[in-house]
Order: structure tokens, then C-alpha cells, then sequence
DNA sequence: AACACGGGGAT
DNA sequence: ATCCCAGTGTT
């Protein structure tokens, strides 16, 4: 319904990115590196990188140390030594060939079920459900009318996309909808203006609603201080939580929805306006 | 299901 | 100051 739309959009604004004319090796260390790390910042370090290992079977004979520096400040440099060992396991046990089913892609280190299914598509140019944050964030959006899937992907999820793969291309489609995520559907500021499905979209015609967590997080963020201060107290004072989940509250956003329903339902915070938590009136 | 694991650009 | 990113592995 919506392929024909995006599949264009995609041939028309497409980037010109390095690991779209490689071989499966040049694929594969893309995808290591693109695991929670944006895409420009990968760009210099990539070329680099497959200019000085352009196999694994040359990859295989570095040094973790070696490794490691060009590595860089990638972030998560634990992804750097699993692609090294990828590239011994691959040079010794495979003969240098990469694995062309999911089950054997699986069990090489640092391969998950969203690299697995990647490879599937971009390596080997499969039909394969490739569901990376970009796409759900498009889908959560345009079907279900929600900011932002949840938190891992659900089984009708997943059942919903796999039903949407074309039988031919289907690598090309994966590609067109990360992209259209990636570039367009983004997190923050979406550019619906420039979207090609934009018509269509179920969380646009409802007019943005945000999902429950943002809302508190954002509704915790505006709290004036004397307040948020009465509400750890509050959590403290009940036992609500533990100190160390307290401290963490900001980071981990499920605890911080757990509390403040807690406070809610036990009446300790109120709700004041369209989106505001106060203490109750004493 | 929840967490740890990096780092830097955007806002 | 906080969110975000072509996730994986462990508990």
C-alpha cells in the first residue's frame, strides 16, 4: 500500500553509502559498527578500517591492540573485538566465507537476531525480517499512531512487518524504510513536510500524541526543583523504592513511570493541569 | 524483561 | 542537561 511511495522516495534520496557496493565482508563490518552508532559517525572510521583489513582473512591476523585503536571512539569497543574474533572464526572455520543462513550467522560472536537478519538481506540480498529502531519507529507511527514502538519488538509486530516484505527486492525494501526512518521519520523533529507516506500517517492525523513515558519524563523535566525533591522524598520516605533506583531515576525510564504511578495511585502526587504533578493540598 | 555497555552530535 | 543511535549478551 504504502511500497510503491516509499520505494520511490528511496530511489530518489538515497545516500551514496559506502556498504551499499561491497562485498558480504564489507557488509558485515558495517553492520558491527552501525550496532547503536550512527551512521556518519561510522562513515570515516569504515573507510578506514577496510582500507587496512579490506578481508577477514586480513582482519584475522591483526592484534586485539590494533583492533582496538582503530576502533576509535566508536563507543562500545567490545563490538571491536567480536568482529575480530568474527573474522578468525570466518577465516578458519568457514574457509573465509561468510555463513549464508541465520542459524550459523547467529552463533558467530556479536551477531544478534537484527544483525543475522541484516546480513540476510544486505549481504546476500534475501528475504528476511530486518526490524532495526528506524523501521519500527516508522511503523509504530504510521500504523499504529504511536511516537515510539516499545521497547523490544512484539510478536504481532513482527508478524505485521514480515506480512509487508515483498517477495522480490525484499532487500531493497528494508533498505527504503531504515532510510526513510533514518533520514525523514526521525526521533526528534520528524520532517513529515518531505514525507512520502505522510497522507497516510495514523500518528499525524491524531495530531502527535505523545506516548505515556515522554510525557512523564518531560512532565518530571518540568517539575520545579522544591518539587521534585518533595517527590524523592516521598519515594524514600515509603519505601517505594530503593535508594540506588532513586538515584537512577533518570536514567532508566521504566522505574521512573513505576514510581510515579505508585505516587498517583497512592495518591502522594497529584495531577495538576493538562500535564503537570504536584504534592496534593494539604 | 531489565540492564550494562561508549561516545559524541543535536537540541 | 538529556536524548538518540542499522544492538548484543547476561541475569
Amino acid at each position: 500500500m504504502y511500497e510503491k511511495e516509499i520505494l520511490a522516495w528511496f530511489k530518489k534520496n538515497k545516500r551514496d553509502l559506502p556498504w551499499r557496493k561491497t562485498d558480504t565482508w564489507g557488509v558485515l563490518v558495517s553492520e558491527f559498527m552501525l550496532q547503536q552508532t550512527p551512521v556518519n559517525r561510522v562513515l570515516p572510521v569504515y573507510i578506514d578500517w577496510m582500507k587496512r583489513w579490506p578481508t577477514a582473512a586480513t582482519l584475522a591476523k591483526a592484534t586485539p591492540a590494533e583492533v582496538i585503536t582503530a576502533w576509535g571512539r566508536l563507543g562500545y569497543p567490545r563490538r571491536a573485538l567480536r568482529l575480530h574474533e568474527c573474522a578468525k572464526v570466518i577465516t578458519k572455520e568457514y574457509k573465509g566465507r561468510i555463513p549464508e543462513n541465520e542459524s550459523e550467522l547467529r552463533a558467530l560472536p556479536g551477531i544478534g537476531e537484527y544483525t543475522a537478519a541484516a546480513m540476510m538481506a544486505f549481504a546476500f540480498g534475501a528475504r528476511s525480517l530486518v526490524l532495526d529502531i528506524n523501521i519500527r519507529r516508522l511503523f509504530a507511527r504510521l500504523y499504529d499512531g504511536v511516537q515510539s514502538p516499545t521497547a523490544s519488538a512484539t510478536k504481532q509486530e513482527k508478524a505485521r512487518y514480515e506480512a509487508l516484505i515483498p517477495s522480490k527486492d525484499a532487500h531493497i525494501w528494508a533498505a527504503a524504510t531504515m532510510e526513510l526512518g533514518a533520514l525523514v521519520c526521525t526521533s526528534q523533529s520528524p520532517k513529515c513536510g518531505i514525507c512520502p507516506v505522510a497522507k497516510d500517517c495514523t500518528w499525524r492525523s491524531l495530531d502527535y500524541p505523545q506516548s505515556d513515558i515522554v510525557k512523564r519524563r518531560q512532565t518530571w523535566h518540568g517539575t520545579d526543583r522544591q518539587c521534585r525533591g518533595a517527590i524523592v522524598q516521598a519515594l524514600r520516605e515509603n519505601e517505594l523504592l530503593k535508594k540506588s533506583e532513586i538515584a537512577q531515576l533518570w536514567d532508566v525510564p521504566s522505574q521512573l513511570e513505576k514510581a510515579l504511578i505508585t505516587l498517583l495511585d497512592d495518591g502522594l502526587i497529584e495531577a495538576r493541569g493538562k500535564s503537570g504533578y504536584s504534592l496534593p493540598r494539604t
